[in-house]
RNA sequence: UCCUCAGUAGCUCAGCUGGUUAGAGCACCUGACUGUUAAUCAGGGGGUCCUUGGUUCGAGCCCAAGCUGGGGAGCCA
């Protein structure tokens, strides 16, 4: 080890520009005098050496920094433990040791802010996500956590640049609505109004005339409806927000918040819509595999560790960028709905009444186990079902030739389900207003959207597109509340 | 909301058929040792056995209700 120059202590000041880590790992750095500041991730003390390694969040791997015992205040030695934020300047030289490229032998150590080792949740071991869950303030500072939010923001950048780059226009589609037509879920109510002690009329109903908006408003299910009228406008628009859905569940697929992606694009028929949207998932997949090799990598390795952890049935049968790869390298199975039915009612798992609900009659809803069977058991890669009967579907979709199906499409990924559900929009306004009274919604409450049909009506289509899905698609998480920062759902709103 | 499984140290778990003072690994503290890297070795501290009620001479273990979490289903993205 080289001599140590000076060191200073907390009071001193830090002695050259501070780098990201991601940078110092480069190698461009090496041998020039630099700062580096994260978090201790691990530490290894002896008596003469002392070894810690630094994190700060600007890419999975951390630095290893080594300093002199001897020459490092006690004050200042006793506080490099895990959790806690430093400032650390030296040279950047290669490293004596095996196991990193380089490593940052210091001179001048600074503690930012301690972490008592006795209080601090976080150690240099594997947690289990379901605690770490409970710690979601500090779960960001783990590997798995980072690497996962890191991919989060490329994977939403790669979404904006594919739209960018067709010509889409980014609209924003308001968060509070007063819509209530669409029939996708239990809304949250927005209101200004004393809930103590609410208006009421002289019917004894809430008042809404004396709320904010003058009226009954909820936070959106959907910014489609008004995605349509903006793509009847600009051609083409993708909407990338919120959204809200109060309904009751608790599964490892479903959150209170989320975000969806929802283009719409006039002119563009059910087919077209199926070719973007397979287009689109290609695209932020390749970029994913491009720009977060190592997040990606490192989350490989986690899950088939994981993985062995399994009995060998359950265990699947690609790894994590295996099946990236295999997604990009394979035309999505696309089908009718009518032809799926005949094959899972042939099926051998049918026939030996494998199913919990079995296939007998057209017209029903599929089930979970259905999706699953043709995804990950007949078809084995993604498949896109189209044209479903028109009973089981929204009533803005396009009612085919045949008056009994529809022009929707739902996206099946393995592991996750529906990720993507859309079609082609009815733009007829006889249709239109027949199917939404066929379903009970009232005219009034949609007028502005009628009045679309009657004005330069277009043939018009798009999609939704769970973005927590594809978050949990690319990263091989298997729960929902794992790719959100700070999940939503019944019975928890903390952080 | 329904079905199902679980809850024991900061974390991950063991705890036999109900029987004396509830254990291990990691983490933490002390010491030793070493260019270490999930470091190693020795010692130490640390428990509302989820909660409430019940059965029993006796409950971490059995029963009931509740709470929390996991998995599955429904609703959907």
């Amino acid at each position: 080890m080289q001599p140590t120059e000076s060191i200073t202590t907390v009071e001193g000041t830090i002695a050259s520009k501070r780098i990201e880590i991601r940078d110092l790992l480069q190698g461009q750095h090496t041998g020039a005098q630099v700062t580096a500041m994260g978090w201790v991730r691990n530490k290894r003390e002896s008596k003469n050496v002392f070894f810690f390694t630094l994190n700060d969040g600007s890419c999975l791997q951390a630095l290893q920094v080594v300093a002199d015992p001897a020459q490092t205040p006690e004050e200042v030695l006793r506080k490099i433990s895990v959790g806690a934020a430093l400032a650390v300047s030296g040279q950047l030289v290669a490293s004596q040791g095996k196991g990193q490229s380089v490593e940052l032998q210091a001179t001048d150590i600074r503690i930012l802010g301690e972490a008592d080792p006795e209080k601090y949740p976080l150690q240099p071991k594997k947690h289990s996500l379901e605690f770490l869950r409970e710690i979601a303030h500090l779960r960001m500072r783990t590997n798995t956590f980072g690497a996962i939010f890191r991919i989060r923001h490329h994977l939403q950048f790669a979404i904006h640049q594919f739209f960018n780059e067709r010509g889409f226009f980014n609209l924003h589609t308001p968060i509070i609505t007063a819509s209530d037509a669409e029939g996708a879920g239990e809304m949250f109510q927005v209101t200004t109004l004393d809930l103590k002690n609410p208006p009421r009329t002289p019917e004894g109903e809430i008042d809404y005339k004396q709320d904010f908006f003058e009226r009954s408003t909820n936070l959106t299910v959907s910014g489609q409806l008004e995605g349509e009228l903006g793509a009847l406008a600009l051609g083409k628009i993708y909407t990338f927000g919120p959204t809200f859905r109060a309904e009751n569940s608790n599964t490892s697929r479903h959150l209170a918040e989320f975000w969806m992606i929802e283009p719409e694009m006039a002119f563009y028929e059910l087919e077209d819509n199926m070719d973007l949207a397979e287009d689109m998932l290609k695209y932020v997949i390749r970029y994913a595999l491009e720009h977060c090799a190592e997040d990606l990598e490192f989350l490989a390795q986690r899950a088939e560790e994981e993985e062995k952890q399994k009995p060998q049935q359950e265990r699947s049968e690609m790894g994590l960028l295996q099946r990236l790869q295999f997604v990009l390298e394979h035309p999505f199975e696309r089908l009718s709905y009518t032809e799926a039915i005949e094959i899972l009612r042939n099926s051998q798992h049918n026939r030996k009444k494998k199913f919990q609900y079995l296939i007998e009659a057209w017209g029903t809803d599929l089930q979970s186990e259905h999706e699953r069977y043709l995804v990950e058991k007949h078809f084995k890669k993604p498949v896109i079902l189209y044209n479903y009967p028109a009973a089981i579907k929204s009533f803005y979709m396009r009612l085919n030739e045949d008056g009994k199906t529809v022009g929707a499409m739902d996206i099946l990924f393995p592991g996750i389900g529906e990720i993507v559900g859309g079609s082609q929009r009815e733009e007829r306004y006889q249709e239109l207003k027949e199917r939404a009274k066929s379903m009970g919604i009232e005219e009034e409450a949609i007028a502005w959207y009628l009045e679309t049909r009657q004005f330069g009506t277009v043939p018009h289509s798009g999609f939704g597109l769970g973005f927590e899905r594809l978050m949990l698609f690319v990263t091989g998480m298997t729960n929902i509340r794992d790719v959100i920062a700070f999940p939503r759902f019944p019975g928890s709103a903390e952080f």
